[in-house]
RNA sequence: GCCGGGAUGGGGUAGCCUGGUUAUCCUGUGGGAUUGUGGAUCCCAGCACCCGCGUUCAAAUCGCGGUCUCGGCCCCA
Protein backbone atom coordinates (compact mmCIF):
# COMPACT_ATOMS: atom_id res chain seq x y z
CA UNK A 1 0.00 0.00 0.00
CA UNK A 2 0.89 3.34 -0.90
CA UNK A 3 0.89 5.93 1.94
CA UNK A 4 0.60 9.32 1.66
CA UNK A 5 3.60 11.63 2.33
CA UNK A 6 5.06 12.55 5.62
CA UNK A 7 3.31 15.93 6.98
CA UNK A 8 0.18 15.63 4.54
CA UNK A 9 -3.30 14.80 4.77
CA UNK A 10 -6.56 13.49 2.94
CA UNK A 11 -9.55 14.87 3.89
CA UNK A 12 -12.79 12.99 3.63
CA UNK A 13 -16.34 14.47 3.21
CA UNK A 14 -17.58 15.66 6.30
CA UNK A 15 -14.17 17.47 6.90
CA UNK A 16 -14.49 19.06 3.50
CA UNK A 17 -17.96 20.56 4.44
CA UNK A 18 -16.46 21.97 8.17
CA UNK A 19 -13.60 23.42 5.93
CA UNK A 20 -15.13 24.53 2.74
CA UNK A 21 -17.95 26.36 5.70
CA UNK A 22 -14.58 28.27 7.27
CA UNK A 23 -12.89 29.07 4.03
CA UNK A 24 -16.41 30.42 2.67
CA UNK A 25 -16.77 32.40 6.20
CA UNK A 26 -13.36 34.16 5.96
CA UNK A 27 -13.47 35.02 2.51
CA UNK A 28 -17.35 36.75 2.94
CA UNK A 29 -15.84 38.25 6.28
CA UNK A 30 -12.48 39.43 4.45
CA UNK A 31 -15.30 40.56 1.17
CA UNK A 32 -17.70 42.45 3.95
CA UNK A 33 -14.57 44.76 4.60
CA UNK A 34 -13.98 45.76 1.21
CA UNK A 35 -11.10 43.16 0.54
CA UNK A 36 -11.22 41.46 -2.87
CA UNK A 37 -9.57 37.85 -3.34
CA UNK A 38 -6.66 37.15 -5.48
CA UNK A 39 -4.93 33.85 -6.11
CA UNK A 40 -1.11 33.10 -7.16
CA UNK A 41 1.07 30.17 -8.39
CA UNK A 42 1.84 27.30 -5.76
CA UNK A 43 5.48 26.91 -7.10
CA UNK A 44 7.78 30.34 -7.28
CA UNK A 45 11.62 30.85 -7.93
CA UNK A 46 13.23 30.51 -5.17
CA UNK A 47 14.53 33.61 -4.93
CA UNK A 48 11.57 35.19 -4.25
CA UNK A 49 11.88 33.60 -0.64
CA UNK A 50 15.56 33.97 0.21
CA UNK A 51 15.18 37.22 -0.83
CA UNK A 52 12.91 37.66 1.82
CA UNK A 53 13.72 35.21 4.47
CA UNK A 54 17.29 35.09 3.70
CA UNK A 55 19.41 32.10 2.14
CA UNK A 56 18.73 29.92 5.47
CA UNK A 57 15.22 29.10 3.99
CA UNK A 58 15.96 26.81 1.79
CA UNK A 59 16.94 24.38 4.24
CA UNK A 60 13.04 24.43 5.73
CA UNK A 61 11.31 24.66 2.08
CA UNK A 62 9.84 22.11 -0.91
CA UNK A 63 13.18 23.43 -3.03
CA UNK A 64 14.36 21.41 -6.37
CA UNK A 65 15.39 22.43 -9.94
CA UNK A 66 13.15 21.63 -12.94
CA UNK A 67 13.85 20.04 -15.97
CA UNK A 68 14.56 23.72 -17.14
CA UNK A 69 17.23 24.02 -14.66
CA UNK A 70 14.97 26.48 -12.79
CA UNK A 71 15.26 26.93 -9.10
CA UNK A 72 11.68 26.59 -8.11
CA UNK A 73 9.99 25.94 -4.40
CA UNK A 74 6.53 25.30 -3.30
CA UNK A 75 5.29 27.93 -1.29
CA UNK A 76 6.15 28.72 2.09
CA UNK A 77 3.79 31.35 2.42
CA UNK A 78 1.51 34.07 0.47
CA UNK A 79 2.80 37.38 1.00
CA UNK A 80 5.76 37.64 -1.00
CA UNK A 81 3.88 36.23 -3.64
CA UNK A 82 1.15 38.83 -3.06
CA UNK A 83 4.13 41.44 -3.25
CA UNK A 84 5.11 39.72 -6.70
CA UNK A 85 2.08 39.73 -7.84
CA UNK A 86 1.65 43.75 -7.40
CA UNK A 87 4.82 44.51 -8.70
CA UNK A 88 4.45 42.70 -11.69
CA UNK A 89 0.82 43.97 -12.56
CA UNK A 90 -0.61 45.83 -10.22
CA UNK A 91 1.10 48.86 -9.38
CA UNK A 92 -1.49 51.22 -11.21
CA UNK A 93 -4.66 49.72 -9.52
CA UNK A 94 -6.55 52.76 -7.04
CA UNK A 95 -4.59 52.42 -3.72
CA UNK A 96 -4.56 51.24 -0.56
CA UNK A 97 -5.16 47.84 -2.64
CA UNK A 98 -6.89 45.87 -0.29
CA UNK A 99 -6.55 41.80 -1.66
CA UNK A 100 -6.75 38.49 0.60
CA UNK A 101 -5.82 35.13 -0.03
CA UNK A 102 -6.55 31.62 0.84
CA UNK A 103 -4.43 28.67 -0.62
CA UNK A 104 -2.34 25.70 0.47
CA UNK A 105 1.61 26.62 1.50
CA UNK A 106 4.58 23.92 2.29
CA UNK A 107 7.54 23.43 4.48
CA UNK A 108 9.80 20.64 4.77
CA UNK A 109 9.44 20.07 8.64
CA UNK A 110 9.33 17.76 11.26
CA UNK A 111 5.67 17.21 11.62
CA UNK A 112 4.20 17.60 15.18
CA UNK A 113 0.66 18.74 17.17
CA UNK A 114 -0.87 21.56 14.09
CA UNK A 115 2.03 21.51 11.95
CA UNK A 116 1.92 20.28 8.83
CA UNK A 117 4.08 19.94 5.64
CA UNK A 118 1.20 20.44 3.41
CA UNK A 119 -0.67 23.85 5.50
CA UNK A 120 -3.55 26.29 4.87
CA UNK A 121 -3.38 29.99 5.26
CA UNK A 122 -6.15 32.74 5.01
CA UNK A 123 -4.67 35.89 4.27
CA UNK A 124 -4.71 39.61 3.62
CA UNK A 125 -2.63 42.64 2.74
CA UNK A 126 -3.18 46.22 2.44
CA UNK A 127 -0.88 47.92 0.12
CA UNK A 128 -0.88 51.71 0.55
CA UNK A 129 0.61 53.73 2.72
CA UNK A 130 1.58 52.96 6.62
CA UNK A 131 -1.11 54.83 8.59
CA UNK A 132 -2.76 53.92 12.04
CA UNK A 133 -6.41 53.31 10.25
CA UNK A 134 -4.69 50.84 7.45
CA UNK A 135 -3.29 49.20 10.31
CA UNK A 136 -6.08 48.98 12.46
CA UNK A 137 -8.18 47.82 9.73
CA UNK A 138 -6.15 44.66 8.95
CA UNK A 139 -6.23 43.95 12.43
CA UNK A 140 -9.81 44.36 12.63
CA UNK A 141 -10.33 42.32 9.83
CA UNK A 142 -8.33 39.45 11.11
CA UNK A 143 -10.10 40.07 14.53
CA UNK A 144 -13.88 39.77 12.73
CA UNK A 145 -12.39 36.50 11.54
CA UNK A 146 -11.79 35.10 14.67
CA UNK A 147 -14.92 36.29 15.48
CA UNK A 148 -16.61 35.21 13.36
CA UNK A 149 -15.81 31.08 13.58
CA UNK A 150 -16.53 31.75 17.07
CA UNK A 151 -13.75 30.70 18.69
CA UNK A 152 -14.17 31.87 22.50
CA UNK A 153 -10.66 31.24 24.22
CA UNK A 154 -7.89 33.13 22.09
CA UNK A 155 -5.64 36.57 22.88
CA UNK A 156 -5.28 39.51 20.43
CA UNK A 157 -1.65 40.76 21.28
CA UNK A 158 -0.38 44.38 19.43
CA UNK A 159 3.39 45.49 19.41
CA UNK A 160 5.37 47.39 17.72
CA UNK A 161 9.02 47.01 16.69
CA UNK A 162 9.74 51.00 16.22
CA UNK A 163 9.56 51.42 20.20
CA UNK A 164 12.64 49.26 20.80
CA UNK A 165 14.20 50.51 17.56
CA UNK A 166 13.36 54.06 18.91
CA UNK A 167 15.47 53.05 22.22
CA UNK A 168 18.20 51.17 20.11
CA UNK A 169 18.78 53.66 17.99
CA UNK A 170 19.53 56.12 20.51
CA UNK A 171 22.31 54.30 22.02
CA UNK A 172 23.82 54.26 17.99
CA UNK A 173 22.61 51.13 17.59
CA UNK A 174 20.62 50.47 14.37
CA UNK A 175 19.28 48.97 10.89
CA UNK A 176 20.66 45.41 10.45
CA UNK A 177 22.67 46.14 13.51
CA UNK A 178 19.52 45.60 15.62
CA UNK A 179 18.56 42.84 14.32
CA UNK A 180 19.80 40.05 16.25
CA UNK A 181 19.24 41.78 19.86
CA UNK A 182 15.54 42.11 18.62
CA UNK A 183 15.17 38.29 17.70
CA UNK A 184 16.47 37.24 21.33
CA UNK A 185 14.07 39.65 22.78
CA UNK A 186 11.42 38.44 20.94
CA UNK A 187 12.42 34.85 21.94
CA UNK A 188 12.75 36.34 25.17
CA UNK A 189 16.05 34.53 25.55
CA UNK A 190 17.22 38.00 27.45
CA UNK A 191 20.72 36.59 28.78
CA UNK A 192 21.39 36.09 25.29
CA UNK A 193 19.82 39.72 24.64
CA UNK A 194 21.83 41.10 27.57
CA UNK A 195 25.44 39.61 26.04
CA UNK A 196 24.33 41.08 22.33
CA UNK A 197 23.82 44.84 23.78
CA UNK A 198 26.65 44.87 26.06
CA UNK A 199 28.84 43.57 22.77
CA UNK A 200 26.75 46.69 21.54
CA UNK A 201 28.30 49.06 24.17
CA UNK A 202 24.88 49.90 25.46
CA UNK A 203 24.63 51.04 28.93
CA UNK A 204 23.40 48.71 31.59
CA UNK A 205 20.69 50.91 32.87
CA UNK A 206 19.91 51.53 28.68
CA UNK A 207 19.45 47.62 28.64
CA UNK A 208 17.46 47.28 32.13
CA UNK A 209 15.11 49.53 30.07
CA UNK A 210 14.88 48.02 27.24
CA UNK A 211 14.20 44.37 28.80
CA UNK A 212 11.09 46.15 30.97
CA UNK A 213 9.68 47.48 27.74
CA UNK A 214 9.65 43.96 25.63
CA UNK A 215 7.51 43.15 29.31
CA UNK A 216 5.05 45.63 28.72
CA UNK A 217 1.75 43.70 28.70
CA UNK A 218 -1.77 44.43 29.54
CA UNK A 219 -4.40 46.65 28.13
CA UNK A 220 -4.49 49.67 26.33
CA UNK A 221 -3.71 51.93 29.11
CA UNK A 222 -0.27 50.43 29.81
CA UNK A 223 0.86 53.08 26.71
CA UNK A 224 0.38 55.35 28.78
CA UNK A 225 3.48 54.93 30.73
CA UNK A 226 6.04 55.99 28.62
CA UNK A 227 6.33 58.71 25.49
CA UNK A 228 7.62 58.63 21.96
CA UNK A 229 6.03 58.48 18.00
CA UNK A 230 6.01 54.93 17.97
CA UNK A 231 3.83 54.86 21.19
CA UNK A 232 1.92 57.42 19.85
CA UNK A 233 0.82 55.95 16.90
CA UNK A 234 0.39 52.68 18.14
CA UNK A 235 -2.17 54.31 20.28
CA UNK A 236 -3.61 55.46 17.26
CA UNK A 237 -4.18 52.24 16.16
CA UNK A 238 -6.10 50.87 19.21
CA UNK A 239 -8.32 53.69 20.00
CA UNK A 240 -9.40 52.82 16.04
CA UNK A 241 -9.90 49.45 17.09
CA UNK A 242 -11.83 50.32 20.33
CA UNK A 243 -13.89 52.43 18.24
CA UNK A 244 -14.56 49.67 15.65
CA UNK A 245 -16.21 47.13 19.49
CA UNK A 246 -12.88 45.17 19.56
CA UNK A 247 -12.44 45.48 23.36
CA UNK A 248 -10.32 42.42 23.45
CA UNK A 249 -7.31 43.43 22.21
CA UNK A 250 -4.23 43.89 25.02
CA UNK A 251 -0.94 45.44 24.29
CA UNK A 252 2.21 43.01 24.26
CA UNK A 253 5.36 45.07 23.37
CA UNK A 254 7.25 41.40 23.72
CA UNK A 255 5.50 40.87 20.32
CA UNK A 256 8.37 41.80 18.19
CA UNK A 257 9.13 39.65 14.65
CA UNK A 258 12.80 40.04 14.32
CA UNK A 259 12.83 40.37 10.80
CA UNK A 260 14.50 43.01 8.58
CA UNK A 261 10.98 43.72 6.92
CA UNK A 262 8.67 44.41 9.54
CA UNK A 263 8.95 48.04 9.94
CA UNK A 264 6.38 48.87 12.62
CA UNK A 265 3.16 47.54 14.37
CA UNK A 266 3.38 44.01 14.54
CA UNK A 267 0.35 41.90 16.29
CA UNK A 268 -0.22 37.86 17.04
CA UNK A 269 -3.12 35.68 17.88
CA UNK A 270 -3.17 32.79 19.73
CA UNK A 271 -5.55 30.18 20.70
CA UNK A 272 -3.62 29.01 24.50
CA UNK A 273 -5.24 25.47 24.62
CA UNK A 274 -3.52 24.60 21.34
CA UNK A 275 0.37 23.45 22.92
CA UNK A 276 3.48 24.41 21.35
CA UNK A 277 1.74 25.75 18.09
CA UNK A 278 -0.49 27.64 19.37
CA UNK A 279 -0.24 30.88 17.37
CA UNK A 280 -3.24 31.25 14.91
CA UNK A 281 -2.33 34.02 13.31
CA UNK A 282 0.14 36.58 13.12
CA UNK A 283 0.90 39.83 10.91
CA UNK A 284 2.30 43.23 10.91
CA UNK A 285 3.02 46.02 8.44
CA UNK A 286 6.26 45.48 6.27
CA UNK A 287 8.54 47.24 3.47
CA UNK A 288 9.07 43.93 1.39
CA UNK A 289 8.55 45.72 -2.40
CA UNK A 290 12.16 47.22 -2.52
CA UNK A 291 13.22 43.61 -1.42
CA UNK A 292 12.00 42.25 -4.65
CA UNK A 293 13.36 45.30 -6.71
CA UNK A 294 10.20 47.40 -6.75
CA UNK A 295 9.04 51.17 -5.46
CA UNK A 296 9.31 51.46 -1.70
CA UNK A 297 5.70 50.58 -0.66
CA UNK A 298 4.36 50.26 3.07
CA UNK A 299 1.85 47.46 3.65
CA UNK A 300 0.11 45.74 6.33
CA UNK A 301 -1.10 42.54 6.53
CA UNK A 302 -1.58 39.10 8.32
CA UNK A 303 -2.03 35.35 7.54
CA UNK A 304 -4.23 32.83 9.67
CA UNK A 305 -3.19 29.71 10.25
CA UNK A 306 -6.46 27.62 8.60
CA UNK A 307 -5.93 24.45 9.87
CA UNK A 308 -5.04 25.77 13.32
CA UNK A 309 -8.01 27.67 13.57
CA UNK A 310 -10.15 24.78 13.08
CA UNK A 311 -8.19 22.75 15.49
CA UNK A 312 -8.70 24.93 18.07
CA UNK A 313 -12.78 25.03 17.48
CA UNK A 314 -12.39 21.49 17.42
CA UNK A 315 -10.50 21.76 21.05
CA UNK A 316 -13.51 23.89 22.58
CA UNK A 317 -15.93 21.21 21.05
CA UNK A 318 -17.54 24.05 18.75
CA UNK A 319 -20.78 22.90 17.02
CA UNK A 320 -19.80 22.33 13.70
CA UNK A 321 -22.03 22.58 10.65
CA UNK A 322 -22.99 19.21 8.85
CA UNK A 323 -24.52 19.35 5.19
CA UNK A 324 -27.63 17.05 4.72
CA UNK A 325 -29.06 15.58 1.22
CA UNK A 326 -33.03 17.05 1.19
CA UNK A 327 -34.27 14.09 -0.92
CA UNK A 328 -33.33 10.35 -1.60
CA UNK A 329 -35.40 8.88 -4.60
CA UNK A 330 -36.31 5.20 -4.04
CA UNK A 331 -37.98 3.39 -7.75
CA UNK A 332 -40.03 0.51 -5.85
CA UNK A 333 -39.27 -1.74 -8.88
CA UNK A 334 -36.99 -1.71 -11.94
CA UNK A 335 -40.47 -0.43 -13.73
CA UNK A 336 -40.84 2.62 -11.48
CA UNK A 337 -36.34 3.66 -12.60
CA UNK A 338 -37.71 5.52 -15.14
CA UNK A 339 -39.89 7.70 -13.48
CA UNK A 340 -37.02 8.05 -10.70
CA UNK A 341 -35.00 9.49 -12.44
CA UNK A 342 -37.25 11.59 -13.97
CA UNK A 343 -38.29 13.03 -10.23
CA UNK A 344 -34.35 13.43 -9.34
CA UNK A 345 -33.60 15.35 -11.79
CA UNK A 346 -36.45 18.03 -11.45
CA UNK A 347 -35.29 18.08 -8.37
CA UNK A 348 -31.33 18.86 -8.77
CA UNK A 349 -32.69 21.27 -11.67
CA UNK A 350 -35.21 23.13 -8.62
CA UNK A 351 -31.64 23.32 -6.46
CA UNK A 352 -32.65 20.55 -4.22
CA UNK A 353 -30.08 18.47 -3.56
CA UNK A 354 -30.98 14.96 -4.37
CA UNK A 355 -29.91 11.28 -4.82
CA UNK A 356 -31.54 8.35 -5.97
CA UNK A 357 -30.56 4.42 -5.73
CA UNK A 358 -27.44 3.04 -8.32
CA UNK A 359 -27.76 -0.33 -6.69
CA UNK A 360 -31.06 -1.57 -7.69
CA UNK A 361 -32.03 -2.30 -3.59
CA UNK A 362 -35.24 -2.95 -2.47
CA UNK A 363 -37.11 -0.80 -0.97
CA UNK A 364 -36.29 -1.81 2.89
CA UNK A 365 -32.34 -1.37 2.01
CA UNK A 366 -32.91 1.77 -0.20
CA UNK A 367 -34.71 3.29 3.50
CA UNK A 368 -31.78 2.16 5.40
CA UNK A 369 -29.30 3.55 3.02
CA UNK A 370 -30.90 6.80 3.06
CA UNK A 371 -31.18 7.01 6.75
CA UNK A 372 -27.19 5.91 6.94
CA UNK A 373 -26.21 9.22 4.51
CA UNK A 374 -29.10 11.26 6.61
CA UNK A 375 -31.56 12.61 4.00
CA UNK A 376 -34.03 14.60 5.12
CA UNK A 377 -36.70 13.08 3.14
CA UNK A 378 -36.98 9.68 0.72
CA UNK A 379 -39.44 9.94 -2.08
CA UNK A 380 -40.88 6.43 -2.67
CA UNK A 381 -41.62 5.98 -6.43
CA UNK A 382 -44.20 3.57 -7.14
CA UNK A 383 -47.22 2.04 -9.37
CA UNK A 384 -49.95 2.97 -6.54
CA UNK A 385 -48.76 6.35 -6.37
CA UNK A 386 -48.31 6.96 -10.22
CA UNK A 387 -51.71 6.04 -10.85
CA UNK A 388 -52.56 9.94 -8.92
CA UNK A 389 -49.23 11.12 -10.18
CA UNK A 390 -48.29 11.17 -7.08
CA UNK A 391 -45.20 10.15 -4.90
CA UNK A 392 -44.50 8.97 -1.32
CA UNK A 393 -42.92 11.69 0.72
CA UNK A 394 -41.28 10.09 3.84
CA UNK A 395 -39.59 12.03 6.65
CA UNK A 396 -36.75 10.04 7.72
CA UNK A 397 -36.49 11.47 11.34
CA UNK A 398 -39.77 11.51 12.44
CA UNK A 399 -41.09 8.63 10.55
CA UNK A 400 -44.56 10.23 9.00
CA UNK A 401 -45.37 9.96 4.97
CA UNK A 402 -47.70 11.46 2.58
CA UNK A 403 -49.14 11.31 -0.79
CA UNK A 404 -47.88 14.30 -2.46
CA UNK A 405 -48.51 15.44 -6.33
CA UNK A 406 -45.90 15.46 -8.23
CA UNK A 407 -46.51 18.91 -9.32
CA UNK A 408 -45.98 20.14 -5.84
CA UNK A 409 -43.15 18.29 -4.98
CA UNK A 410 -40.31 20.81 -5.63
CA UNK A 411 -42.19 23.69 -3.86
CA UNK A 412 -43.01 21.06 -0.97
CA UNK A 413 -39.43 20.76 -0.34
CA UNK A 414 -38.11 23.96 -0.77
C1' G B 1 18.42 17.89 12.68
C1' C B 2 17.43 15.86 18.07
C1' C B 3 14.40 13.00 22.12
C1' G B 4 10.35 9.71 23.45
C1' G B 5 5.47 6.79 22.56
C1' G B 6 3.13 4.13 18.54
C1' A B 7 1.59 1.28 13.66
C1' U B 8 -2.88 -5.59 13.57
C1' G B 9 -9.48 -5.73 8.13
C1' G B 10 -12.59 0.97 6.50
C1' G B 11 -12.67 2.79 12.07
C1' G B 12 -11.68 1.02 17.13
C1' U B 13 -9.04 -3.21 19.33
C1' A B 14 -6.97 -8.43 21.82
C1' G B 15 -2.60 -11.18 21.10
C1' C B 16 3.69 -9.23 21.51
C1' C B 17 6.87 -9.36 27.54
C1' U B 18 7.25 -15.68 27.50
C1' G B 19 7.94 -17.23 18.95
C1' G B 20 4.14 -22.70 17.68
C1' U B 21 -2.84 -25.17 14.59
C1' U B 22 -7.55 -21.56 11.06
C1' A B 23 -5.04 -14.04 14.65
C1' U B 24 -9.66 -11.93 19.05
C1' C B 25 -13.78 -8.94 19.73
C1' C B 26 -16.85 -4.45 18.57
C1' U B 27 -18.38 -1.42 14.69
C1' G B 28 -18.89 -0.46 9.68
C1' U B 29 -19.40 -2.62 4.32
C1' G B 30 -22.08 -6.20 0.67
C1' G B 31 -25.99 -9.94 0.55
C1' G B 32 -30.12 -12.70 2.81
C1' A B 33 -34.27 -13.68 6.41
C1' U B 34 -38.26 -9.36 4.38
C1' U B 35 -39.07 -9.17 -4.60
C1' G B 36 -43.51 -1.71 -1.43
C1' U B 37 -41.37 0.91 4.00
C1' G B 38 -35.26 2.45 7.56
C1' G B 39 -32.73 2.89 12.44
C1' A B 40 -34.01 -3.79 15.96
C1' U B 41 -32.67 -9.02 15.67
C1' C B 42 -30.56 -13.34 13.35
C1' C B 43 -27.65 -15.68 9.37
C1' C B 44 -23.93 -15.51 5.39
C1' A B 45 -19.85 -13.13 2.78
C1' G B 46 -15.60 -10.00 2.14
C1' C B 47 -11.65 -7.50 4.43
C1' A B 48 -5.63 -6.91 8.41
C1' C B 49 -0.30 -8.35 11.33
C1' C B 50 3.49 -0.83 7.83
C1' C B 51 7.88 -2.25 4.41
C1' G B 52 12.66 -4.74 3.86
C1' C B 53 16.60 -7.65 5.73
C1' G B 54 18.15 -10.97 9.56
C1' U B 55 17.77 -14.85 13.72
C1' U B 56 14.93 -19.58 13.93
C1' C B 57 12.54 -25.98 12.18
C1' A B 58 8.92 -21.90 12.95
C1' A B 59 8.13 -14.52 13.45
C1' A B 60 2.30 -10.25 14.35
C1' U B 61 5.65 -11.67 18.49
C1' C B 62 12.91 -11.32 18.81
C1' G B 63 17.10 -8.02 16.27
C1' C B 64 18.62 -4.26 12.60
C1' G B 65 17.32 -0.61 8.85
C1' G B 66 13.46 2.27 6.54
C1' U B 67 8.46 4.58 6.08
C1' C B 68 4.41 6.86 8.38
C1' U B 69 2.16 8.72 12.88
C1' C B 70 1.48 11.13 17.92
C1' G B 71 3.84 14.36 21.63
C1' G B 72 8.10 17.49 22.80
C1' C B 73 12.97 20.25 21.37
C1' C B 74 15.21 23.33 17.38
C1' C B 75 12.89 26.45 13.93
C1' C B 76 8.53 29.13 12.87
C1' A B 77 8.54 33.78 7.21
Amino acid sequence: MIQRPRGTRDFGPEEMEIRRFFEDMMRQEAVLHGFREVSTPIFEHTELFTLKSGPGVVEEIYAFQDKGGREICLRPELTASVVRFFLNDLTTFPRPLKMFYFGQCFRYERPQAGRYREFFQFGSEIIGNPTPETDAEVIGLAAAIVERTGLRDYRIRIGHIGILRELLSRTGVEGDEALPILQKLDKKMYTEAEDLMTQAGIAPEVMTEIVETTKITGPISVLDSFEGPARDYIKEVCDILLAMGFSNVSVDLGVVRGLAYYTGMVFEVDAPKLGAEKQICGGGSYSLAELFGGEKVFSTGFAIGFDRTLLALQTEGAALPQERLTAFVVPVNDMMRGHAFKLVSELRRAGISADIDLMRRNVGKNLKFAAAVKAKYAIIVGEKELESASVTLRDLSSGEQSLVSMVDIVAKLK
